[in-house]
RNA sequence: GUGGGCGUAGCUCAGCUGGUUAGAGCGCCGCGCUGUGGCCGCGGAGGUCACGGGUUCGAGCCCCGCCGUCCACCCCA
């Protein structure tokens, strides 16, 4: 529709209800499974000083090299819409030292300007955990396994995690030098893109899928040699550590993954059921060099963060009866008032407030229309107020589940009504 | 940024080699049933055929452009 409506930009969608109810779903657990874990909520700008992010995620990353959404504002400072939740979190700690170790979870939209395709947008959304002010590889466990049990919650069941070690500074350092010197010697077996570009990031080559970079990344110098003893054993603790949770992993020497700031521990989840390319759920890693870099005292730090849109697009690729019941779920009640709406005002009040999930009709429609949205609505029960419940002082209750008609209805006096659909629902919730 | 597919009702789509009032299913509203949903029957509302040009006696259909969308590459959530 290019004919002057006006939409929602490029890459960008709006989630309506029941769609959306998924969504609820997701973050709620999520929410649930971080406080479980000890993590409290932040929540912080999602545009920051553009250096936040350069000198987060790096400047040479493809993030900020081209998919930034820069803007300057009207007193000529220029920002930038956060592309990933980690950067603006540790820009936080770093600004109010809080007292470690500080754990903070959250759910944010992110932006990167990109072309769209299947699970790729220019406004995707992520929850995440940050945990900061360790190097215990035992902090590194929880953040891990806190993502395992939150997709275990949700439904997922065919997820592989990957894991590897970058080593810390010195060590990821050492290996970019073997790396940078093993390419300039066999420059002409990279891949044609690769020839051009693989010095700027020479780590990108190792998850590059051509053929040619595949087989010579394999013979060259690998990560895992280059580890210092501290590495490898920082590393081994958090591998013993997932066998130990009965969290199955893989180890992967190429795993790199996008930013920069990561150092030892990196980890993605990657989904069995998605065939595309872009079948990463959620990863993450440590970055003990972050607070440093954005202008704090040296603090380590490690977190993940996981795609809602990708979570959605993983359940629906499993069939998981978890998206169907979740978007099936609805009200638990309906009133039906054919005697002009106060009554149902009432009613509807009374029951909102003993914790009862109810709606109703609106604009004086007859029984029958109302019946009908009641049907809509997904309710268990109607709430009939006619003239004859008013006169008789009750409400009858319709049961919109059961077939037989002689069963279905019956009648209870208008004080009770409020406690009686409250003990149905309660009822209906045990099961 | 590069390349390809597709834009017809709220949704999913049909529309013959260009031919006159543009269709279906689902959904929505109403009626059959002056107090009762889901099934069934009947009726109704809803479309400048994404947009802008062009060719033609005539364009939803052909051509050009443009926007959007989906998909692939790069890379990631």
């Amino acid at each position: 529709m290019s004919d002057g409506q006006l939409t929602s930009p490029p890459g960008t969608h709006d989630v309506l209800s029941p769609a959306s109810r998924l969504w609820e779903f997701l973050i709620g657990t999520f929410a649930n499974e971080a406080r479980r874990y000890g993590f409290g909520l932040i929540v912080s700008p999602m545009f920051e000083d553009v250096a936040v992010f350069h000198r987060g995620i790096g400047e040479q990353s493809d993030v900020a090299r081209k998919e930034m959404y820069t803007f300057t504002d009207r007193g000529e400072r220029t920002y930038a819409l956060r592309p990933e939740g980690t950067a603006s979190v540790v820009r936080a700690f770093v600004q109010h030292n809080p007292t470690p170790p500080w754990k903070a979870w959250y759910a944010t939209p992110a932006f990167r300007y990109e072309r769209p395709q299947a699970g790729r947008y220019r406004q995707h959304h992520q929850v995440g955990v940050e945990a900061l002010g360790s190097d215990d590889p035992y902090i590194d466990l929880e953040v891990i396994s806190l993502a395992w049990r939150f997709y275990e919650a949700i439904g997922l069941r065919r997820i592989t995690l990957m894991v590897n070690s970058m080593g810390h500074a010195e060590c990821r350092a050492e290996f970019v030098e073997l790396l940078t010197a093993y390419f300039e010697e066999n420059e002409t077996r990279l891949c044609d893109e690769h020839t051009k570009v693989w010095s700027t990031n020479p780590l990108r080559v190792l998850d590059c899928k051509k053929d040619s970079c595949v087989s010579l990344v394999q013979e060259g110098p690998t990560l895992p040699a280059s580890l210092c003893a501290e590495c490898r054993d920082h590393f081994a603790v958090v591998t013993a550590g997932l066998d130990a949770l009965e969290i199955p992993w893989t180890a992967n020497p190429n795993l790199v993954r996008g930013f920069d700031y990561y150092t030892r521990t990196t980890f993605e989840f990657a989904s069995d059921a998605l065939a595309n390319a872009q079948n990463a759920i959620g990863g993450g890693g440590r970055y003990d060099r972050l607070a440093e870099d954005l202008g704090g005292s040296p603090t380590p730090g490690v977190g993940f963060g996981s795609g809602i849109e990708r979570l959605i697009l993983a359940l629906e690729a499993e069939e998981s009866p978890v998206v169907s019941a979740v978007r099936e779920a609805g009200v638990f009640a309906y009133v039906v008032d054919t005697t002009g709406g106060l009554a149902a005002l009432t009613l509807t009040s009374s029951l909102r407030a003993a914790g009862v999930s109810v709606d109703r009709a609106f604009d004086r429609r007859s029984m029958k229309s109302q019946l009908k949205a009641a049907d809509r609505s997904g309710a268990r029960w109607a709430l009939l107020i006619g003239d004859q419940e008013t006169h008789g002082g009750y409400v009858t209750l319709r049961d919109l589940r059961v077939g037989d008609e002689g069963e279905r209805q019956y009648q209870v006096p208008r004080a009770d009504v409020v406690a009686h659909v409250a003990e149905l629902q309660r009822k209906n919730s045990e099961i």
